[in-house]
DNA sequence: GCGTGTAGTTGATTCAGATCAATGGATCGC
DNA sequence: GCGATCCATTGATCTGAATCAACTACACGC
């Protein structure tokens, strides 16, 4: 409970919380608790029923995918100040996707039947539920466009790129996921991934780092 | 107005204004109007500001993204009873996306500022409203899967299967859209969709007919 | 009826990106 | 310190789907 209360003073600067009000959020953090996760960690897996909702308060977590024949891939990655996977705690339907820890994570975890109950309550929390999840649903319209209309070396771009405005350091983009979980998310092998920023860094539209990319510019990557 | 009544009939039974109550939903539609709209016709374009929320009755709507390059895809197709593009109405954000008739349309439309004072007001709404996002984010998360994991034939398997519990006729899928409407939806060429069709028929899976297609089994289409 | 245009199919060729394969660093345990 | 393991990169080859190119079948106007 001490460890929520050090955490609600963040949560509630977020803009979600803004909209759905201080009360909502006092009332679902009463019940709510927060770890800490090692990489590699599952949140939950493809097909279980949503038991907590999952505040993303550091690190990145991936939603992964698996087809029936066996193949993966990343759906979207989540960052800091998100919340994961609201569609499935509003419908309370199964998950259709798992959720993987991709580097270290901190994360808030609400009672799912709590959330539900509020949102049955609270009007404000159910606009800000709506608008959160219009917005969910236009960066996927996005990287279905991304991915049909798009090739590689665009598509690594636009993920660099938009990279660089959450970073602080203006320029310097940390990838500190792993390669082929980035690889995955845009639709692409590891290999390819790879080569993409070597033809990136030949163009000089960014210069590569162990850790991620130093941006030239901006704006020539395309976003 | 007396087109209006006539249509409410239809409407009120949709699941969406089932949850959202009968009341809001006689507040909606005393203000809007329904248009008979013809083949190749746009209801709005990529960049505007929403106007209005358009119900969609009777016909086919392809949602239409330009890339920079000018290239054009469709990201989804709605079918009669679905609401064509929530999201930029909830959030009064430009739309990111054109939406073409693709077969002839009827299409009722409600003032979008009526709808947002209704959802700031009307909790059945702004629930009915978050849960049929939650819906249309999971379509999307299918197709990005789609794009990502499956080849051009199992596409198009899965595209036709799951339009057979649309229809009435069980076996028998009507394509009223062009070929290449479906192909773009799919991210594919027509001439892969074609080759696709006719590899389909090769394995017995279906019969093209010039106006869709008859299943033979529909689980060995894989949906 | 008969051009003319448009959409769909089929065939030949090309190409972006996947797959297969090898190498170079890291990090880890002992 | 030193193999063992994992991950990223680079190179060579292969392949699914795009592109380019006929050709066909309708629908339309006159």
């Amino acid at each position: 409970m001490t460890q929520t209360n050090r955490h609600a003073a963040q949560i509630e600067h977020w803009p979600f919380f803004q909209t759905a009000g201080a009360t909502v959020l006092a009332d679902l953090l009463a019940a709510s608790f927060t770890q800490l996760l090692p990489r590699n960690a599952l949140l939950f897996e493809q097909g279980e029923e949503p038991q907590v909702l999952h505040l993303l308060l550091e690190g990145r977590i991936g939603l992964q995918a698996t087809a029936e024949a066996g193949t993966r891939t990343i759906v979207e990655i989540f960052g800091p100040g998100e919340i994961v996977l609201l569609p499935a705690v509003v419908l309370s339907l199964p998950y259709l996707a798992s959720a993987v820890v991709l580097t270290e994570a901190r994360v808030t975890m609400i009672p799912a039947q709590l959330f539900r109950d509020a949102l049955a309550r609270s009007l404000p929390l159910a606009r800000a539920t709506a608008e959160l999840l219009a917005r969910h649903w236009r960066l996927m319209v996005d990287q279905v466009v991304d991915l049909k209309l798009r090739d590689a070396e665009q598509r690594v771009a636009r993920f660099v790129a938009r990279r660089v405005s959450e970073e602080k350091g203006a320029a310097k983009v940390i990838l500190s996921e792993s390669r082929s979980a980035i690889a995955a998310r845009l639709g692409m092998t590891p290999e390819t991934l790879s080569r993409a920023l070597a033809a990136l860094e030949a163009k000089g539209k960014l210069r590569r780092t162990p850790d991620g990319a130093t941006i030239a510019d901006r704006t020539a990557l395309g976003f």
